[in-house]
DNA sequence: AAGCGGATCGTCT
DNA sequence: GACGATCCGCTTG
């Protein structure tokens, strides 16, 4: 903080896993369903009080743009979705069922409205807060962040707060990183809780994980 | 173990 | 005015 000539990572924020880097602008430009697949075992860290919230994802789904009636892109850019539409690596935050958030990052360039929608992580620090925002007792992991708004509540990710935040920042208080974790396998199911578009293969998990939102 | 309905409100028709 | 990229608790088997 106070030094200059410290070759180390320049954020203000040391990650817990020393050797996690990240993720830049190019990870996001691809395609979703490539997005959605590299998303896989990369963490998500989230900065609350000073505290230091991660976890690992494992369950992604591939949203696309004008030609997926289950996108929020679909019918074309309004008020809530325009983030969508912007430069990639953003966060795009909706509010559903009058209850719960959902975190989704942008891909593809400005003008092409893909995003990921992330969907369950494997929790690795901060497990005791998350349990507090949850609710829940803290002896139940794969209860804390196994669906997209579970996820949120832990992690207290709220429209208000992070809708069109820069996910590549790492000096904001919710960025993505790599920590060289590769997942052995990767599984594709359809994407759960849509009507239209329900048969397409654009689900992507880390199999046997006990943190999905549904088992395979 | 699986299925059902209630909660609750921003967004678009 | 209807619906939804969800979650939870209760019921049934």
């Amino acid at each position: 903080m106070e030094h200059h000539q410290n070759p180390q990572p320049q954020y203000q924020h040391a990650l817990l896993t020393p050797l996690a880097t990240p993720l830049q602008r190019d990870f996001f430009l691809p395609a979703p369903d490539r997005v959605a697949r590299a998303l896989l075992g990369k963490l998500i860290v989230r900065i609350l009080d000073g505290e230091q919230l991660t976890g690992r994802i494992v369950e992604t789904e591939a949203y696309f743009g004008l030609d997926d009636p289950a996108a929020h892109a679909y019918a074309g850019e309004t008020a809530r979705n325009r983030i969508l539409f912007g430069p990639p690596g953003h966060a795009y935050v909706y509010f559903i069922y009058g209850m719960h958030y959902c975190l989704n990052a942008s891909c593809e360039p400005s003008g092409h409205a893909g995003c990921v929608l992330i969907r369950a992580l494997e929790p690795l620090s901060g497990l005791a807060t998350m349990a507090r925002l949850r609710r829940q007792p803290a002896s139940r992991p794969h209860l804390l962040t196994s669906g997209p708004g579970k996820l949120c509540q832990a992690l207290a990710i709220t429209r208000a707060d992070s809708n069109g935040s820069d996910l590549t920042d790492p000096n904001a208080s919710l960025f993505f990183a790599d920590d060289g974790f590769r997942p052995a396998q990767i599984a594709v199911t359809p994407r759960i809780g849509i009507s239209k578009a329900a048969d397409h293969p654009a689900r992507f998990v880390i199999p046997h994980s006990k943190f999905l939102s549904r088992a395979l």
